[in-house]
RNA sequence: GGCCCCGUAGCUCAACUGAAUAGAGCAUCUGACUACGGAUCAGAAGGUUUCAGGUUUGAAUCCUGACGGGGUCACCA
């Protein structure tokens, strides 16, 4: 149990004995004392004042009077200010937290809750490579699903494979009319990047004709339809979806090449899946679905042929779910899609990792599956992120604007290698171990900008500033890492068994925060938010690099000091350890 | 236009979901390596929380309205 949980116990309890008053848990606020206040924690008493009919003053009197009366070894002192009764948690206390956590390396971890939960995130289009949002995404989705695994959580990560419909037909177009027969291995290109090079080609042909046909007297919206590249690639989807086999054939081969470069972008950047869906099967899924929600009455057909489902009593509108040509649209395939996870899995909740863009559609899916009635509809969760985006407004892959992934990594990977070698710290290490380290650093940089704002907020992405090194940012948290680890490297060998008598302040602030941190994780859990986690071993750390300018560790006033600091430096990295790896991101021993 | 989200230091973000004098990082300025790792630390400066009302002992947070930005309302995915 979190301290604040007991404080907030001891409080009842008082409240009870001195007023007769059944308060609950919720009615109490405990917070961490402000720094210019004495004390270590809390309680704001301005919400009993009513109830009670005392002064703030004279309730904050009694209850602290009270509280250190009865737990003495637990409180030590209080003192109210206006309608605020601080309360300053014996250093004993704290002492023995700390023996007792300070070498466990899963402390913040639970056991399991027999839970299930199923992730789906990353969810690319097989026609052009992976960028920047797909990052925030992919680091989302798997630090969020790392969350809820540690937290006891069974967790099953999937991805929805986009790989059918008229934008992949594109880019196999143009590789038909581009190409010559090039692959990824004549060209010696990464094969997601090949594939979106013929998607680019795609755009700047068809705009071509556009153009074209304008100039000839056409009007713009009728020659977008009728440019003969465009039309080539409408007769593609439908020979695709008929099964002509020269169609499959280089389906399945372009498709290919881009799952190879996905495989190696995904490795680098330590994304994993325990289940693939592709929507090339999911489609058929989907039409049959809906075919049996026609027959239950739940969705209607229109005298076209078009079948829809009415959700105006919902406050939505009617909504399409299957063309009048019978051919599936977006929400057939979701549909399906949750159906097929459900029967797989039997999870009891399924998380979607999607851009707020699809905060209506995601609305709809939910709203059609308790309108069938299906039970897993209740589990259906959208984490729903904001866009990353670039100064001048959102990327657009028309305008060139997009940041690729992996040209990011490598950049990445560059700032850190440069900024090691100037440093010359680690020069013994082999190439292997170096280029681990820069791979660790640059990841390490990477996630933590992309995972450290609220997932909600859309945010800002300055491709002219490169990610920082410096203040908030994961090379800070993980040097701190590197930093404990040198000490300890030193103390090896001694016991961390003795206590010391009592804390000095920043010692004790140390304590106060690394004893937060279970709390901080079930924060993160319900909030399905790993920034919170990001901001906390970062204030960690920056609280234990105040500790160590101040305070020695291996020259330390007295040897009960020394086990003291020992322990704390110790739990220190643990904390940030585990921290960083809910991020998904490595902590070197050297950098 | 309907619905949804957002507006906090020059910039990028916080604020424990209504509490004390709104906090960090970057950038700017000043200091600290003969002390366990300077990718660090200490300090300065920077705010009418877009605006106007309202509720409350208390509002960046809740309500109403205005202004500004974004998203979405496709037989695209």
């Amino acid at each position: 149990m979190s301290i604040v949980n007991e404080i907030k116990l001891l409080v009842l309890k008082a409240l009870k004995e001195l007023y007769d008053y059944e308060a609950t848990e919720a009615e109490l606020t405990i917070n961490s004392t402000k720094p210019e206040f004495d004390g270590d924690y809390t309680l704001v008493l301005f919400s009993f004042v009513k109830q009670l009919k005392r002064s703030p003053e004279q309730l904050g009197k009694e209850i602290g009077e009270s509280l250190v009366k009865n737990d003495p070894g637990f409180f030590t002192a209080y003192n109210v200010i206006k309608g605020f009764l601080n309360l300053t948690v014996a250093d004993n206390y704290w002492t023995l937290f700390l023996q007792g956590n300070y070498n466990n390396p899963k402390f913040g971890s639970r056991v399991s809750n027999g839970r299930k939960v199923m992730v789906e995130y990353s969810s690319p289009n097989t026609n052009k490579p992976l960028h920047l949002g797909h990052l925030r995404n992919i680091f989302l989705g798997w630090s969020v699903a790392q969350i809820l695994k540690e937290s006891g959580y069974e967790t099953i990560k999937s991805c929805i494979v986009n790989d059918r419909g008229i934008h992949i037909c594109k880019s196999m177009i143009a590789w038909q009319r581009f190409a010559n027969g090039a692959t990824p291995q004549s060209t010696s290109m990464k094969g997601d990047h090949f594939v979106g090079e013929y998607y680019v080609k795609f755009n700047d042909e068809y705009k071509k004709e556009v153009e074209e046909l304008v100039t000839g007297g056409m009007k713009k919206e009728e020659a977008e339809k009728e440019a003969p590249i465009m039309k080539e690639t409408q007769q593609m989807l439908l020979d695709w979806e008929a099964g002509k086999p020269e169609v499959i054939d280089l389906w399945k081969k372009m498709n290919s090449w881009v799952y190879e470069g996905f495989d190696i972008t995904y490795k680098r950047i330590g994304a994993d899946f325990q289940k693939m869906y592709y929507e090339s099967d999911t489609y058929i899924v989907g039409k049959q679905f809906v075919m049996q929600g026609l027959k239950d009455g739940v969705f209607f057909k229109k005298e076209d042929g078009s079948v829809w489902i009415d959700l105006t009593a919902e406050g939505l509108d009617e909504k399409l779910v299957l063309r009048k040509d019978g051919t599936s649209v977006y929400i057939t395939q979701d549909l399906g899609l949750a159906q097929q996870k459900y029967d797989e899995f039997k999870y009891d909740q399924s998380l979607y990792v999607i851009a707020d863009e699809q905060n209506y559609h995601m609305k709809v899916l939910q709203l059609s599956l308790q309108k069938l009635g299906k039970p897993y509809a209740e589990g259906i969760d959208h984490l729903s992120y904001g866009m990353v985006e670039l100064p001048s407004g959102r990327m657009k892959s028309r305008e060139g604007t997009v940041v690729d992934a992996d040209d990011m990594v490598d950049e990445m990977v560059n700032v850190a290698r440069n900024k090691t070698e100037e440093l010359g710290k680690v020069k013994d290490f082999t190439e292997a171990e170096l280029k681990e380290l820069y791979d660790t650093i640059a990841l390490g940089a990477l996630k933590f900008f992309l995972l450290r704002v609220d997932p909600k907020k859309r945010m800002i992405f300055n491709p002219e500033e490169s990610i920082d090194f410096h203040g908030f940012t994961g090379p800070f948290v993980q040097y701190t890492h590197a930093r404990i680890k040198s000490v300890l490297r030193k103390a090896q060998g001694t016991s961390f068994k003795l206590q010391a008598g009592s804390l000095l302040k920043l010692e004790k602030d140390l304590i106060i925060q690394l004893e937060q941190y279970p709390t901080i994780i079930e924060q993160a859990v319900t909030e399905h938010n790993p920034s919170v986690i990001a901001i906390y071993v970062f204030n960690l750390a920056k609280s234990f690099n105040t500790f160590y300018t101040e305070h020695s560790v291996m020259n330390a006033e007295s040897e009960e000091k020394k086990q003291l600091r020992l322990q704390l430096s110790e739990m220190t990295a643990n904390v940030i350890a585990s921290g960083m790896g809910l991020l998904g991101i490595r902590v070197p021993e050297r950098m």
